[in-house]
DNA sequence: CGGATTTGACCTGCGC
DNA sequence: GCGCAGGTCAAATCCG
């Protein structure tokens, strides 16, 4: 019965084909039909190859060949009877090759479903290379051109990347998993720069650390810090070279042991500018009012990922394009390949609103990135109107926003609401509220666990 | 008193 | 190898 009520359910060819089969066994009074939908042909349905005398029965299969020769005979006799054996004969071979193409069609089904099996689980990994590799291919453009009489990209070579790209990943032996969820650790969950603490990693000279990519946000905030909806402790505090302001670091507290970090410095050309920057994957489910924003701007700073190095590049600006016109409240969005990280620069400060306390409790619930979320939206126009100094000193590859969008953030006070829904729409995953939206259910494009929870190692 | 913050020392990477 | 700068540690201090 089950297997009849499969047989309902095949909306293709196959049923069409079965239910000729089917339709022919019970006129032949044979047994009835097993239909396989599973990944593997079941030996059943050769058995309903009986007619053909091309396919050879299993080996050490005598259950198959007494009830070959049984369904020969009955053939035979009941051939004796026909009064119509050309017509007969037409059914069978009609049949023959009905059976013979549901067969192939089933294990062509296999090996489809095999291939499928395997691409979904190297998407994340040739996603993430092919960003790297963009990347890399950009700065190496960059070496030998000046755009707009402009250096957009850094010119230091990264050869940290590419050495990591060059042996993906092939360390954390003791490691079992994914491989590219072990990539993704070694590009968001490290500590940045070096440590002595025991909670992470010192990056031994073998194991060449990978480029681990940040995400800054600037925001207009008189609030010595940004409430995020995280728990923070001080841990250090130095000033930068270039800067007056004092630098602080913060480390999550929300968990033990969690690896996210974040660096807080006020802008030197303007001190009303608050810069977060974040760093690393939460290793512990997010508060609501995290989540929203983390899943939005690690969405957004993935795709500037996947997109700035094809805008930045000489080909690119004569066919300009960008990710954000379909994003109607992202101010502005730049990428800094420079070393030793990639920053992703989300920059609220555009916005004429002032961000006051609780305005910026809600807004800036900014939190770190997985790199390989790159859904590919490019085709949109993106202005380039001058180079963004960056607090830190590094460089930038700005992708500024139309005036629409500008008009569009002045005329919308809550505008990041609207960013995390319209990107969260762009993106094709739900923002969650639990902050584990690691679905892979939107048509193929695979979104990565936006707050990393779920990314780290026992923490599914 | 316990947790958070401050701050000087230390470590590491990188450029010269 | 040396010096510089960024990042981190941890003891001292502060605060509720």
């Amino acid at each position: 019965m089950e297997n009849h009520h499969q047989i309902l359910q095949q909306p293709n060819r196959e049923f069409t084909l079965l239910r000729s089969t089917d339709f022919l066994r019970q006129n032949l009074n044979l047994d009835p039909p097993t239909i396989n939908t599973g990944k593997h042909v079941d030996p059943s349905i050769k058995e309903v190859d009986f007619f053909s005398s091309s396919s050879s029965p299993p080996k050490n299969s005598d259950t198959y060949n007494s009830s070959q020769e049984e369904s020969r005979d009955r053939r035979t006799n009941m051939a004796k009877d026909d009064r119509s054996p050309t017509l007969f004969n037409d059914q069978l071979v009609n049949l023959n090759t009905l059976q013979r193409e549901s067969l192939r069609l089933q294990e062509e089904n296999c090996k489809l479903r095999s291939m499928l099996d395997q691409i979904t689980k190297n998407n994340y990994q040739l996603q993430l290379f092919i960003a790297l590799q963009k990347q890399k291919q950009c700065q190496k453009v960059e070496t030998n051109s000046m755009i707009f009489g402009q250096h957009l990209l850094d010119p230091r070579p990264c050869t940290k990347l590419d050495a990591q790209v060059a042996s993906f990943p092939d360390d954390k032996s003791g490691q079992q998993g994914d491989p590219v969820e072990d990539v993704l650790e070694q590009t968001s969950s490290h500590s940045w720069g070096s440590s002595k603490s025991p909670t992470f990693e010192k990056s031994k000279p073998s194991e060449l650390p990978f480029k681990k990519t940040r995400v800054s946000v600037r925001a207009k905030s008189e609030a010595p810090l940004i409430s995020d909806g995280c728990q923070w402790r001080k841990y250090g505090q130095k000033i930068a070279k270039g800067n007056p302001c004092p630098r602080a670091y913060y480390r999550c507290t929300m968990a033990v042991g969690c690896p996210v970090r974040k660096q807080v410095q006020r802008c030197m050309e303007d001190k009303t500018v608050l810069i977060t920057t974040y760093e690393g994957n939460h290793n512990h489910p997010l508060p609501p009012s995290a989540t929203v924003m983390a899943n939005s701007t690690s969405a957004a700073a993935a795709m500037l990922l996947s997109s700035s190095c094809s805008i930045s590049n000489t080909e690119a600006l004569s066919n300009t394009v960008g990710v954000f016109s379909s994003m109607p409240y992202i101010p502005m969005a730049t990428l800094s390949t420079s070393a030793p990280f990639p920053t992703i620069t989300l920059d609220m400060t555009t916005n004429p609103m002032q961000l006051h306390r609780e305005t910026s409790s809600a807004l800036t619930s900014l939190l770190p990135l997985h790199a390989t979320s790159i859904p590919q939206l490019l085709g949109h126009p993106v202005i380039f109107p001058h180079k963004m100094p960056h607090p830190l000193g590094q460089q930038q590859q700005p992708l500024f926003l139309t005036e629409t969008m500008s008009a569009a953030i002045a005329s919308n006070p809550n505008f990041t609401i609207a960013l995390a829904a319209a990107i969260s729409s762009i993106i094709g995953a739900p923002i969650g509220t639990d902050g584990n939206n690691n679905n892979s259910s939107n048509g193929g494009s695979h979104v990565l666990p936006l707050n990393g929870a779920s990314m780290l190692p026992g923490s599914t």
